[in-house]
DNA sequence: AGCACGCCGACT
DNA sequence: GTCGGCGTGCTC
């Protein structure tokens, strides 16, 4: 025995070091040595707060706990344990290690996606003053000193307060000086801060509430007839014996805030705040005792059926064909067995119109997650996840991430979109895909639902990997739209094109109008003009740091940059030769919505689309301004398709839908087709038939005769074909390594060379470098090589390690240093 | 991701 | 002569 071995067992306890996942795109792992006073602390899935590089502290999570130290370097030692339990969900950082791997990534990149943000932080930290300063502050920093006079100002600051007042992200180690010099004291609350949503709830004042009150103020009130509506409004609902939101009574009065807050002021109407729910309930109530229609309840029972055998199930049903109440019994079903359901939608889906049907169904069981959320809300739902207290989550791509517990169902309503996709930033993943991974390791079973399954599901469905149910039946036997096609060229020729509103939509405009209905129209741009061009010599508005054409946009009469979100003025003069003719190509939302008023000014007409929605509840207010009849007219780009329901509505036009279909990517048939169907399921969902009007300059295209047809399986028949003759998936997989340089000539001989590295293993899976559609986004150049792996004689894995080695190789060569490459797996 | 270190142009 | 531009490399 040697003395070596005598001393160490004579120490019981050796260092104990972790691997700490830091939030940040880091390629290495970081181990930490855990001082005596911790080791009891530590363990996996939890946070500690560490410093990493001179100056820089950051809750990461621990990954792995060993006896074992780095022998090349010594370890720092992590400055503190923030949880005492693992704020991950058991096998959690297998999935991420699993996202990271497939969807070649780091990590850190992962756990950023996970995390709220107000979890990625070291808690809440609050200072203060210190009560006596031992020692004057003649001898602190600038920096430290603009702290302590905003200290004696404010008396407790929060981290993001200093960082706010430093205008710089690092505050810890001047924070820890300040603390070690006894300048300050940190108290560190894990905070579980729950703020509860208050709302002002109205009431006529007791001393009007007579006849002759109502009279005396009505009278009172003659020369304002703002206010008198507001107190119309407000006597009529308080008939209905319900409690008056302050939002409620703009809303059904169509007063400004300004008449309400004055009838307060004039003690007219009494105030009361209430807390209420975030969830408060809308006047959609879903019956809990709904039956189903025969074919859903064959659709249910086949559903089952095909969960004994299979993971995934593929849920093939038009729209209004009742595809919710099949998902809200299989959830009260997996419920009954006390598991858990994740819910995924598309995030523009996310509207209240279905969450609120889901909360008033389920009730505090069920929590919504998405992007609109603040970091609290986040975080609150975080760890309601991660206990267990919340069972059912409905949330956007990122609520896979969230720490489920025991999944018993995950489903994937509209799986066809392609938001499910992230692309900026990594991790670049799948939220589909990798919910069907996630539900594999909890054993859950997997529901994808779409009206148009995405070609890829279908062909697994065909294949007999996942169970296919379909659901042809419209619920209440509503019929499906009639689709007409509009051949522009010649409409014009026929001199029946006035812009761009052919007679046949302009007529059926105005029928629709004169019965009373709405119409959506829907043109896939955003702007008033995409494209503004020179008659004279030629020249054409650009982005400064883009390869692309500025679009002018009415509003805010600049020219915007849809890739960077450059603007800059609107060109009245050519700046090349001073010409006056400047020629508008090409129409956007705002042109239309122009045009239309123009053509029909006693239209009524609302636009949904980036630009009207980009506040807060901006969508909704579109909506619901759209829903209670303000506009007769709704033009909107795609975000019109998505999951709503409006009764009146019964015709829909689509103003040009050659842009869709002649997009240049092998999907752009598939999505054209989706799209359409979708924007077509808008018409006529209650009781009448709708009526689309499709205008387009190549009237025999198949994948328009599909949408005519409603007929999916062509599409999905001639679309497979063509995937297999072009090597495209579901055939193939495909990679994408995106090369950036602000050097153009650098750009392409470093997309050259790796390509060249990469064709050395892969061969000829290795296509390209290529210019993409968009050469150049902020003043970066990018060249795409494109991978086409076989799902035959050679491994992703394999494939992906191939990949990551000629990376290695490149990035060694310094010809290539500060060349950009951003790896994207399965593209979409 | 930050941030320091390091090597070339326009200024007190 | 210095200040500061951002290219490059490292962080346990």
């Amino acid at each position: 025995m040697s003395s070596a071995s005598l001393f160490h067992s004579a120490d019981a306890r050796k260092t104990l070091f972790v691997e700490v996942i830091l939030p940040l795109s880091i390629a290495k792992s970081y181990t930490y040595r855990v001082p005596d006073a911790l080791r009891g602390n530590v363990k996996i899935g939890v946070r500690v707060i560490v410093q990493f590089g001179k100056n820089r502290i950051y809750a990461g999570i621990i990954e792995h706990v060993t006896e074992e130290g780095p022998e090349r370097y010594e370890a720092k030692y992590i400055l503190d344990v923030v949880d005492e339990e693992s704020i991950v969900a058991a096998g959690q950082l297998d999935f991420w290690r699993w996202i990271a791997d497939y969807y070649m990534c780091h990590l850190g990149d992962v756990m950023q996606a996970a995390l709220p943000a107000a979890l990625k932080m070291a808690s809440e930290t609050k200072i203060r003053a210190a009560d006596s300063e031992e020692r004057g502050r003649s001898e602190l920093s600038d920096k430290a000193f603009l702290v302590m006079d905003a200290l004696d100002v404010a008396g407790e600051l929060r981290i993001s307060d200093v960082i706010k007042i430093l205008g710089q992200k690092t505050v810890f180690p001047l924070l820890k000086n300040l603390f070690d010099k006894g300048f300050i004291l940190i108290s560190e609350e894990i905070k579980q801060r729950y703020k509860p949503k208050v709302k002002t709830f109205l009431r006529l004042a007791s001393m009007y509430n007579d006849s002759e009150g109502k009279r005396t103020i009505l009278d009172e009130l003659n020369r304002a007839p703002k206010q008198q509506d507001a107190v119309l409004a407000l006597l009529q609902l308080q008939k209905q014996d319900i409690d008056i939101s302050r939002q409620l009574l703009m809303e059904t009065s169509g007063c400004g805030a300004g008449a309400i807050t004055a009838l307060i002021d004039k003690g007219v109407f009494e105030v009361e705040e209430k807390v209420v729910s975030r969830f408060q309930g809308s006047d959609i109530v879903l019956q809990k005792d709904f039956k189903f229609s025969t074919p859903q309840q064959q659709a249910f029972d086949q559903i089952n059926q095909l969960f004994h055998e299979k993971e995934v199930v593929l849920l093939h049903g038009v729209t209004a064909s009742g595809k919710t109440q099949l998902y809200i019994r299989l959830m009260e079903q997996v419920l009954a067995q006390g598991q858990g359901v994740l819910f995924l939608l598309p995030e523009i889906a996310l509207t209240a119109q279905i969450t609120e049907r889901l909360k008033l169904y389920f009730g505090d069981e069920l929590g919504v997650y998405h992007s609109k959320f603040n970091d609290n809300e986040r975080a609150e739902m975080w760890y309601k996840v991660l206990r267990g207290e919340i069972k059912i989550i409905v949330g956007a791509r990122s609520a896979v991430l969230l720490p489920f517990k025991d999944l018993g169902l995950v489903i994937v309503d509209e799986e066809h979109e392609s938001s499910y996709k992230q692309y900026e930033p990594a991790p670049r993943y799948h939220a589909r895909d990798a919910a069907i991974y996630l539900a594999n390791t909890h054993q859950a079973k997997v529901l994808l639902g779409s009206a148009t399954p995405s070609v890829e599901s279908f062909y697994n469905a065909k294949a007999d990997k996942f169970g296919l149910v379909t659901l042809s039946e419209r619920f209440g036997e509503v019929e499906l739209p009639a689709i007409e096609i509009v051949h522009v060229t010649e409409e014009a020729r026929k001199d029946q094109m006035v812009n761009y509103f052919s007679k046949t939509l302009v007529q059926g405009i105005q029928d629709a109008v004169a019965r009373k209905e709405q119409i959506i129209l829907f043109q896939n741009r955003r702007g008033h003009t995409p494209f503004l061009q020179c008659k004279t010599c030629g020249y054409v508005a650009k982005c400064v740091q883009c390869d692309v054409s500025l679009t002018y946009h009415k509003s805010s009469n600049l020219l915007h940059c849809h890739y960077c979100g450059f603007s800059e003025d609107n060109m009245q003069l050519c700046p090349a030769c001073g010409s006056t003719h400047v020629e508008n190509k090409g129409y956007g939302t705002e042109r239309i919505e122009e045009e239309l008023e123009l053509l029909m000014p006693e239209l009524r007409i609302g636009r949904l689309d980036l630009d009207t929605t980009r506040g807060k509840d901006g969508f909704q207010k579109v909506i619901t301004a759209f829903d209670e009849h303000e506009y007769d007219v709704l033009i909107g780009t795609q975000m019109v398709a998505k999951g709503l329901d409006f009764g009146r509505v019964n015709l829909i036009g689509i103003i040009n839908a050659d842009s869709m279909i002649n997009f240049p990517d092998f999907r752009s048939y598939e999505r054209a087709f989706s799209l359409f169907s979708q924007v077509a399921g808008r018409a006529g969902r209650r009781q009448t038939q709708g009526r689309v009007i499709i205008q387009t300059y190549s009237p025999n295209h198949r994948v328009l005769e599909q949408v005519v047809q409603h007929d999916y399986l062509s599409m999905f028949t001639e679309e497979i074909t063509e995937r297999k003759n072009y090597h495209y998936p579901p055939f193939y997989r495909l990679i994408r390594l995106d090369v950036k340089h602000a050097d153009q000539d650098k750009c392409l001989d470093s997309a050259n060379k790796l390509a060249n590295l990469l064709r050395t293993t892969l061969e000829k899976r290795v296509l390209g470098p290529e210019q993409p559609l968009v050469a150049r986004i902020r003043n970066n150049y990018i060249q795409t090589i494109t991978l086409k792996v076989e799902r035959k004689d050679i491994s992703i894995v394999k494939v992906k390690e191939l990949i990551r080695q000629a990376l290695v190789h490149f990035e060694i060569d310094k010809k290539n240093s500060g060349v950009r490459v951003v790896v994207d797996v399965d593209p979409y």
